[in-house]
DNA sequence: CCGGTGATGCCCT
DNA sequence: GGGCATCACCGGT
């Protein structure tokens, strides 16, 4: 079945990330309902060295190769979950990873959830974005359209609103400009 | 304020 | 067995 959400995805990882610039994610815990705006996206595809689908397809990559609209959550560095969307046609390999969001309601619940840390600290960067949402390896595979976890597109932001930049945090293809983030918003990784 | 580094487990070669 | 789409802490400035 065809989502909405899925017809707007269907694009390329770079496209997609723009879209999801401001778009929002909602988020149920306990009965309690945490909303967030997303501000910073990166985009991977599979023709792409830093992308974990450039050699082809695996067991942890499988996801990335299905319809746009499902999360890829992955685990890295011993410690830490990593959230993505899956973008483009089924058997395209590519997603966009969600680095940072800026709270919109459910306060109480993202700083509870990332104690002691408080403000811009809760949420800059794609590990936090996790722990802020309860995001974990059960969410691996979740259709975004569906309760507890819900993607909602916003109307694009104009391009003046958009920085582009390299990506953060990679050893591979460290040049190219697919990074994306909402200009001048306090909760962005990194400058 | 900033750079370096330890933590820690899973995936893939 | 190497490396990782990270984070938080520590020490020097």
């Amino acid at each position: 079945m065809v989502s909405q959400l899925n017809r707007i995805l269907d694009v390329s990882a770079p496209e997609a990330a723009r879209i999801l610039l401001g778009a929002h994610l909602t988020r149920i815990i306990n009965g309690r309902t945490v909303v967030v705006k997303i501000v910073e996206t990166e985009a991977y595809d599979e023709d792409d060295e830093a992308s974990h689908t450039f050699r082809g397809m695996t067991p942890r990559t499988e996801v990335m190769y299905g319809p746009a609209g499902v999360a890829y959550v992955y685990f890295t560095y011993g410690m830490h979950y990593c959230f993505n969307i899956v973008t483009g046609p089924v058997g395209r390999g590519s997603g966009v990873l969600v680095r940072a969001v800026e709270p919109i309601s459910g306060f109480e619940t993202i700083i509870t959830n990332r104690f002691p840390k408080t403000g811009y600290q809760m949420t800059n960067g794609p590990a936090k974005v996790c722990q802020a949402l309860s995001i974990n390896k059960d969410l691996n595979r979740h259709d975004l359209v569906l309760e507890p976890f819900i993607l909602t597109i916003k109307p694009n932001l104009s391009d003046n609103d958009i920085i582009i930049s390299t990506r953060v945090g990679i050893s591979k293809a460290i040049d190219e400009p697919w990074r994306f983030y909402v200009a001048n918003n306090p909760y962005i990784s990194k400058l």
